[in-house]
DNA sequence: AATGGCTCCAACCGCGAATGG
DNA sequence: GCCATTCGCGGTTGGAGCCAT
């Protein structure tokens, strides 16, 4: 029968967003929420398809994202993460507040997987490069600094369960029960803590309706304009560029 | 100043998962 | 349980900007 393409491809807009673009998408999700996407170009006034207005908002204009490149401890984490989760750029994400998939895809296609080969570990195994060539049994110190700093999420995803990720990043299947511990044999409890369900809850870095899919964004009886400028706050656009000047005084 | 190669990131594509009738 | 539809994810690409020559 064949997939219905996401869209019809005759006069649907694709390349980089314009301003007014997004003006007309983030008015309209300011307004409505999120909802169905696929219904949100028709009813936002945009030539795009729906996967596309999710990507740009998911992506950039989010209210909660943070912009600028990651830090040194955000690096670390995801390495850690991409240790013990593979290639899943949205778990890892989703441990990395205010970072999207796409972001961490790329700093760690551009980044930090350069860095780690600089360094001789092989990105994907998250082994030395010299130890993978003479494949002798002993831990490398690389080897022993994942494990102690990399726990599997609580949510069962251990990196394995398609078949390649986790054979290919994980130094053995060992790492997938193993409890983070640092030198001492004590657990990392930073590690822990970002790991953790507690850290996805913690409300203090959640966007406020994060748990809503921003269904309520801008539109709550207390907070709508606190959100509405935190966000003008937080993009490069000025609160004159989506004409809510009114709303946010 | 010109230009060719490289880097980086926003955006696209295709697939599988999830959902609803 | 089956099928159609929608969503979300991960891999890939295009092109703008940067840098070396």
């Amino acid at each position: 029968m064949g997939r219905q393409p996401c869209c019809d491809k005759l006069g649907v807009k694709k390349g980089p967003w314009t301003a007014e673009e997004d003006k007309k998408l983030v008015n309209f999700i300011l307004t409505h929420g999120q909802c169905c996407w696929r219904a949100v170009p028709k009813l936002a006034g945009l030539r795009r398809c729906g996967k596309s207005c999710r990507l740009r908002w998911t992506n950039y204009l989010r209210p909660d994202l943070k912009r600028g490149l990651l830090n040194e401890a955000e690096e670390q984490l995801v390495i850690d993460l991409h240790a013990s989760l593979g290639n899943r750029w949205s778990k890892i994400a989703a441990r990395l507040p205010g970072r999207t998939d796409n972001e961490i895809k790329n700093h760690w296609n551009t980044h930090i997987k350069k860095k780690l080969i600089k360094m001789g570990i092989d990105p994907i195994t998250h082994e030395h490069l010299q130890k993978q060539a003479t494949t002798t049994p002993q831990e490398t110190p690389c080897e022993v600094k994942i494990q102690q700093s990399v726990n599997v999420p609580e949510d069962g995803v251990s990196g394995n369960e398609n078949g390649s990720s986790a054979a290919e990043n994980s130094p053995s299947n060992e790492a997938q029960s193993i409890i983070e511990v640092n030198a001492d044999g004590e657990e990392d409890p930073l590690v822990s803590y970002i790991l953790s369900d507690t850290f996805l809850e913690d409300w203090s870095w959640n966007f406020p309706a994060v748990e809503d899919s921003y269904c309520d964004f801008g539109l709550s009886s207390t907070s709508s304009e606190d959100s509405a400028a935190w966000f003008m706050d937080c993009k490069d656009f000025g609160v004159d560029d989506f004409g809510l000047g009114n709303c946010i005084n």
